[in-house]
DNA sequence: GAAGCGTATTCCTTGCGGAGAATACGGTTG
DNA sequence: CAACCGTATTCTCCGCAAGGAATACGCTTC
């Protein structure tokens, strides 16, 4: 069953959390870092997992790895998709996350138009 | 988060079986033997799994124990049954699994009633 | 109270997922 | 090509969950 799948992927705390950012769009890794606030290795490896199941797609931008959900997911994960947004409401974890993002926001912008400006040097510096 | 915990609960397909056929009404367990055909400790310990982290509850009437969904559950745990109702649709397995239900339906019906009306001897009978 | 039924709980083995440390990889910069 | 950055992949340890077999429990019946 693919819906196994899907809850597979649903039952750890990072990787959801992961999930709900990228719902507002797409994210390279060391934006998840800032934003979760945990290690790389961390988020690699969640990310990793949810890449082999098919729960996100990810493309290389220079040094960067940019990470999204699919363009065209099952009816599936559509629904449990829609349904994580749902339950995140009002949770203050996500809530957070959400706040972080539109912080670091600007220096997200290049990942959104699609195109590698030259991120100055540091991505975290942004 | 109380969302994962609802999450490991359901990325196991028996349990989503027994979830699924349990928006139908309270069953008891000899029934969901007939209906997922699967061996008696396999339910019972999936059954006692759910029961641990509140999703589903039991109550004793004479020699069986009927299952059902809690009573007020949360937001979380309702929008994400909710959505593997939607999900089970047109699913063969869940289907199969209803169609079953359906075929017991009358030695079911004194369980749905709450009244031990004495039900004769064999359970599988039915 | 002994026998029978429906259900729950052990005990065991097996496999997988999570976490962190260290390290390897691909791409850019001077 | 050397140095550096962002990211991915090992490796090891640990806990937990799944499955089946055997067994224990609670309740009813005779």
């Amino acid at each position: 069953m693919e819906l196994v799948k899907i809850y597979e992927c649903l039952c750890d705390p990072t990787r959801l959390r992961l999930l709900h950012v990228l719902a507002q769009g797409p994210v390279c890794v060391c934006h998840f870092q800032a934003v979760l606030g945990e290690p790389q290795v961390k988020i690699s490896k969640h990310l990793a997992y949810l890449r082999a199941r098919g729960l996100v797609g990810s493309k290389r931008q220079g040094n960067w790895v940019i990470y999204a959900l699919p363009a065209k997911p099952s009816r599936e994960l559509q629904a449990n998709l829609a349904c994580l947004q749902d339950c995140a409401r009002g949770n203050p974890v996500f809530k957070r996350d959400l706040a972080r993002l539109k912080q670091i926001e600007p220096s997200c912008a290049w990942v959104r138009a699609g195109e590698p400006e030259k991120a100055p040097g540091q991505c975290r510096g942004g």
